[in-house]
DNA sequence: GGAGCGATTTGCTCCGGCGCAAATATGCTG
DNA sequence: CAGCATATTTGCGCCGGAGCAAATCGCTCC
């Protein structure tokens, strides 16, 4: 991983926070981030931890996932380069509603509250930019309520490789790869399924040419067809 | 239901919308509002509709519903008095992800996109509150899908009649009365179940004493041993 | 009061997929 | 390279709850 190159202003130009913001705007943000790196697997937050900033990944992955009192959880998204996470509780609870972890070494910026807050009262445009990122991220959520609520496993499991490809896909030769490593178990919380029928699919899916998974590595070889199996009436 | 009683200044101010404005700031809001009437059953907009506004309930209930391809649909939420709705889609696909359907007589009030742009611009207070409001709805809708993801019907069936109670509960001698009228199949929609599902739950739990249905209109007899059935993880 | 319609209840059957358990594969660590 | 830990695959039984069907209830409108 790169050390520094990431760390300039020019970066924050880029991320969905940050869109359509003057120059100077852009340099009170980057002087006010707080950058860490966190190692793979470390956690950023917990759920339910106080004081909570707003963040953003400037490299690398973090798995966001909900853990019921039972234990059971759900990812509720990947955050890749560029995304914000971590930042809808400053505006309600003041307490993370889900765990953070990094998928792979990170890179990622914080600000806390009074930042953010300061940021955006000067530069409304952040607060409309923020009002998008989690709109888009609602009506996700609310399509995946209905899939959820109506339908199947494997159709679940079409939609969720689907979505990861949408956001995280890499074009190579032999297909679509997901641009982090991704557990069955992964994609189980994604699709709200268990590890072992997520295996079942996964593993026909394979035998049939429809993908392929190399070290925890997902390719998506005929993102037609399974498009088809997440649109079948049939199951 | 009173005609014009509440399209004063003094109702916009006390919408979560428009928490913590400046009172001219209010009459700019009320003055550039559209209002309209919509009778029992009419339709406010469609799932799909372009030409999408900012709406808001001044009294009365609607029900927001996304429907799949196949038909199904899941219950988004319900909205009440003084909240806001069809707002997101602004911000996104300028088309609405769901249908809104009134349960009873409503009085609804709605902006264009250029109008909750400017007042946005002019008073950054207004995007803080929608934030506010669409982070607690996200928050919302990760939990419920966790709820679809792990637990069983009868516990997500309980957690819809808890969290509808704390929306729309009127506290009266027999225990807390939600609001507005809901069918057994509005009931399943919320929880992610069927009809017949719900229908038997409900049914067991009015043997029980724990509530009480009289003409579709709702009554929690006992929110605490309901709550222990959301809570119990033996089901 | 009767007809008609939508809502609700309830019985019954069937199956997707969860839970348990064990075998196997794969990647790390020393 | 051996050994261990973690991830994955796979078999099997069982059950929650979806799906279908039919009866009953309760309104509303003649």
């Amino acid at each position: 991983m790169s050390k520094d190159a990431h760390l300039t202003p020019q970066f924050f130009a880029g991320m969905e926070l940050f869109r359509d913001l003057p120059p100077a705007a852009i340099e009170k943000v980057a002087a006010s981030a707080r950058v860490r790196r966190v190692a793979r697997e470390a956690r950023i937050f917990n759920q339910g931890d106080a004081g909570v900033r707003a963040h953003a990944v400037i490299e690398g992955v973090v798995r966001i996932a909900q853990t019921g009192s039972d234990g059971a959880q759900v990812v509720v998204r990947f955050i890749g380069a560029g995304e914000i996470f971590g930042a809808v509780s400053l505006f309600t609870d003041a307490r993370y509603p889900a765990d953070a972890v990094a998928l792979v070494e990170t890179l990622e910026a914080s600000w806390s509250e009074a930042e953010l807050l300061e940021l955006m009262i000067a530069q409304p445009q952040i607060a409309i930019n923020v009002i998008h990122i989690i709109g888009k991220r609602l009506q996700e959520a609310q399509e995946r309520m209905r899939e959820l609520a109506t339908q199947g496993a494997t159709r679940r499991v079409a939609h969720a490789v689907l979505r990861l490809g949408r956001q995280a896909g890499r074009e190579t030769a032999d297909g679509t790869e997901i641009a982090f490593p991704l557990r069955r178990k992964d994609v189980a919380d994604i699709a709200g399924t268990t590890l072992h029928t997520a295996s079942r699919i996964l593993t026909a899916w394979e035998s049939a040419g429809l993908l392929a998974t190399r070290n925890q590595h997902l390719t998506i070889r005929q993102p037609s067809e399974i498009a088809r199996i997440a649109e079948d009436a049939s199951d």
